[in-house]
DNA sequence: CATAATCTCTCTAGCGACTATAGGTTCAAG
DNA sequence: CTTGAACCTATAGTCGCTAGAGAGATTATG
């Protein structure tokens, strides 16, 4: 039987999160002692943990939410475990090729910039006039 | 005279989205028709223009504050202006490497899964087992 | 000039994934 | 039995908007 705070420290989820997991259904609510405090058993532990390295991987709850649904089913076929980590996996390479664009407007603003005052900075200049900028955006 | 229609037609800001920069303090607070709608001049449009092209740079609101206040004496050095545009772009470029970090993880474990069941799907042992992880995370 | 269509006004609430605070209760150690 | 840490619920705040309600203003058309 662990508290919350047990819990806690073994995941290293804060204890107001696991509180909020268990509002968004993540986790089922857990017995609690007689004075009303969440007590929670090794499975508990192991949905916790689940959560937080799916949560590290980027997954947003709703999928997480799919992926336990999931993996209560052994006998089904994984294809969709599949499709929600494909999913995700795309979803992380539009961020970063959008990112990567923006690193290369600012670092070219950033170069750019060898003026004294504001008057001639670059960057200010690139903000004020969009016809200074390499990429549509 | 523009109505914040006409400004947001122009400057491809939405109206609601010009009203919340107005109380974020990014615009001074319009002039105003005698029936109280806003009417905005040629500056105010500039003023969006740049806001809307630091915003698409993703420069975060108070970034943006500062950066006006800059732009505004025209006199001053332009190192703030530097600093705020560097600091963006190493976050930015952090952003990125953690991004890719998840890309390679979600790529290995997506690659890897050829079960047929969640069963033996290593999408979900992944999940599961922290163990099958290359990096920390 | 009347009416209809469109715009605009303010105010409030919602998104996602937490985090923080307040005010109170329970637990475990000494 | 007392103390202090941990726990409880409920509410509000974070960021940068977006959506909606209900009312008033403006503009275009007949």
């Amino acid at each position: 039987m662990y508290s919350i705070g047990d819990l806690s420290r073994r995941t290293g989820v804060k204890v107001p999160t696991i509180r909020y997991y268990e509002q968004m259904g993540l986790i089922s609510p857990a017995g609690r002692s007689e004075g009303n405090q969440r007590r929670y058993e090794r499975t508990d532990l192991e949905r916790l943990a689940f959560i937080r390295h799916a949560r590290d991987l980027g997954f947003d709850i709703p999928a997480i939410r799919d992926l336990i649904a999931l993996s209560r089913h052994p006998e089904m076929p994984c294809a969709g475990a599949d499709r929600i980590a494909e999913d995700h996996l795309s979803a992380v390479r539009e961020k970063i090729e959008k990112l990567r664009k923006l690193e290369q407007e600012l670092e070219r603003i950033v170069s750019h910039c060898g003026g004294h005052s504001v008057e001639d900075c670059y960057v200010i200049r690139a903000l004020s006039d969009h016809g200074l900028c390499e990429a549509e955006h």
